[in-house]
RNA sequence: GGUCCCGUAGCUCAGCGGAUAGAGCGACCGCCUCCUAAGCGGUAGGUCGUGGGUUCAAUUCCCGCCGGGACCA
């Protein structure tokens, strides 16, 4: 497909000499495989473009394809043979470990910051977006040849941390000072949760609750926090304590949904020790004023930021922007990346904004490779989500409510299902995880469980449907054919799949609805594309879909193993059902979601 | 009060300078003697919030206004 692009950009350049030469790709696949729209070139040439269009369609001549002038466009259309062959050739031969619209080295390194949750609170619903999107991110980078540094930049120090030592040492630490027991002031805790770090949880939300009527407990927390920063060692024990508690909950979090850092050790505590030297070249640089109460603050009118940031409270204790530019100040030394993004809700855009512009300020090196990924918070119907007031959605209850929808229906539909319940689990993911992906916009999300589990339709369950019946036809077709479709171990973002020849013969996917499909797989690559250039896994997960529907068309109109076809165009659309398999694999792996053998 | 984001079909959302504005859900009508009906086909449903401007071309870019949200104070 590259091939054929490049020549119809030579033959176009050739003949509009001067002309700047851009394809496009077309609505559908009927009008053809590339597009070039004529406005522009007509107006540099002073010829109408419908009428260029007509002079090109019938001046370029490329083989293996027609040139259709349409209206303004001229489309080239491949034959249903040349694109059977460009797209399933791309496919089935890509070599294991590049395949198909994934791109060698290019020597740029990007950091991206993700899922970052705060310890002593579970995860809710609200952290999946910043994982997931996180993921995807990370993993498509990679696939495009970038060199990824996965960073998890932990909540695990603040002024929370006071609030927890003293929740702890008001309540728990003579009657429960391991956590082993549910408190008697607390709901009991349902079974699945009964971990200690539920009742650092819940520790933390009772704390909030009674500081509402007894504002001196405020004061109770603050000192703890100031004892923890200047390096107490009692503080810092239960820190540490409570940092391991959550680490080792996260970590069963992220095996659940297959998700890996490089690191977990650079939370906003590494950076600890970072923050005076940080302090310290701000001031160098003049940056630094006198605010309110003591507080040091960065003016940062003059680049249009009419807020100021604020690096350092009046009481002397940090602030997590100083802990943010220390971050960046430490990755540039020990990374030197060209990109690093940050996957953080849309209530920090301000916070990154004035992160960002100091950065400038401090270091013109930094201009042009931070970016803040935002995304919209999830809400439920009644509101804000609050871990301090209690009413959040976990995740895990997300996660286990979809996996127990999905295995009533499988009760149903397929009671003979081996593996159901990893199948189940793999679909409920499916569900969650796409949905989540599929709306990836900045507007916020209000939470439902029927909207967030949803099984029918645009959904994970459906493409990863279409995997399963393609792996249902190709075991019934025996001989190699499963097995074509079947990966080795996946490595990074990679999932690697033997080389398969071509048949020598592609009669059979002449069929609209054939077509249909190689055109929709022939747009894989460019949804890669999109996600790295708008930070948003919505592009591939939605090409997926159009896989996935035009693959549903196929498989209704095209009979791939009726007696009456004859082997070649069995075995050609036999190898198209393969090359969709591989593709919808890859493209669910990219996202973080499993595609079922059978469901 | 200031800054930023969002207003597209009954609902949830894509599209974000160009070819007849697209999906899903819900509604209605069809399709399992045939490779998994978690599916497929069809019908109904839109002055793309509103008023200007830029352009050969605006749902898409710019400005005002009206609604909704976030952040800062």
């Amino acid at each position: 497909m590259d091939a054929l692009r490049h020549t119809f950009e030579q033959r176009l350049a050739a003949a509009l000499p001067g002309v700047d030469i851009t394809l496009e790709r077309p609505k559908s696949g009927e009008l053809g495989d590339l597009a070039f729209p004529c406005f522009r070139a007509g107006k540099q040439l002073g010829k109408n473009p419908v009428q260029l269009s007509q002079e090109l369609a019938a001046s370029i001549a490329i083989e293996g394809a027609q040139l259709v002038a349409a209206g303004p466009y001229l489309n080239l259309k491949l034959t249903a043979e040349t694109r059977a062959k460009a797209v399933l050739g791309a496919i089935l031969e890509a070599a294991p470990e590049r395949p198909y619209g994934f791109r060698p080295a290019n020597g740029k390194k990007v950091i991206v910051e993700y899922s970052s949750p705060n310890i002593a609170k579970l995860f809710t619903i609200g952290h999946l977006r910043s994982t997931m999107i996180g993921h995807a991110l990370a993993q498509t980078h990679q696939a495009l040849g970038y060199d990824v540094i996965r960073l998890n930049h932990l909540g695990d120090w603040g002024t929370q941390f006071g609030t927890l030592l003293a929740a702890y040492t008001r309540w728990a630490q003579d009657g429960n000072a391991d956590l082993e027991r549910d408190f008697d002031w607390a709901e009991p805790a349902p079974d699945k949760r009964r971990t200690p770090l539920f009742r650092l949880f819940q520790l933390y939300v009772r704390f909030h609750a009674e500081e509402e009527n007894d504002p001196a407990m405020r004061d109770e927390a603050r000192g703890w926090f100031k004892r923890l920063e200047a390096g107490d060692a009692e503080a810092r024990r239960l820190w540490s304590w409570f940092r391991e508690i959550s680490l080792k909950e996260f970590q069963r979090i992220y095996d659940r949904l297959g998700v890996s850092f490089d690191t977990l050790a650079q939370g906003e505590a590494f950076y600890e020790d970072r923050l005076v030297p940080t302090m310290q070249r701000l001031e160098d640089a003049g940056l630094l004023v006198e605010g309110d109460k003591g507080a040091r603050i960065i003016n940062l009118e003059d680049v249009g930021i009419s807020t100021p940031c604020l690096v350092q409270k009046g009481d002397g204790t940090s602030i997590y922007a100083t802990r943010d530019l220390a971050a960046a100040l430490y990755r540039k030394e020990a990374y030197g990346f060209d990109r690093c993004l940050y996957v953080v809700g849309t209530d920090q855009v301000l916070h990154f904004q004035q992160i960002f512009a100091v950065l400038d300020k401090l270091d013109p090196w930094f201009k042009g490779r931070m970016l803040h990924t935002p995304f919209g918070m999830v809400k439920l119907p009644e509101g804000k989500m609050s871990t301090r007031k209690g009413n959040v959605i976990f995740l895990e209850d997300v996660l286990d409510e979809a996996r127990e929808r999905v295995a009533a229906i499988i009760d149903e539909k397929n009671p003979e299902l081996a593996d159901k319940a990893e199948v189940a689990e793999m679909l409920g993911m499916g569900a969650v995880v796409f949905f989540d992906a599929m709306n990836d916009r900045v507007k916020p999300i209000t939470f439902t469980w029927d909207r967030v589990i949803a099984l029918d339709g645009d959904t994970g369950p459906y493409v990863q449907y279409a995997h399963a019946r393609i792996m249902s036809v190709l075991r019934k077709a025996g001989g190699d054919w499963a097995a074509k479709a079947q990966p080795g171990a996946c490595v990074g973002p990679v999932v690697p799949f033997e080389p398969a020849a071509l048949p020598a013969d592609l009669v059979g996917l002449e069929a609209p609805e054939a077509q249909a499909l190689l055109f929709e797989l022939a747009g894989l690559p460019g949804a890669m594309t999109a996600v790295v250039e708008g930070c948003m896994a919505t592009p591939l997960a939605r090409q997926l879909v159009a896989v996935a529907r035009s693959f549903s068309g196929y498989y209704t109109n095209c009979p791939i193993l009726a007696p009456e076809n004859t082997p070649t165009v069995r075995d050609a659309r036999l190898a198209l059902c393969v090359a969709t398999a591989r593709a919808l694999r890859q493209g669910l792996f990219l996202m973080g979601i499993q595609a079922p053998e059978e469901m």
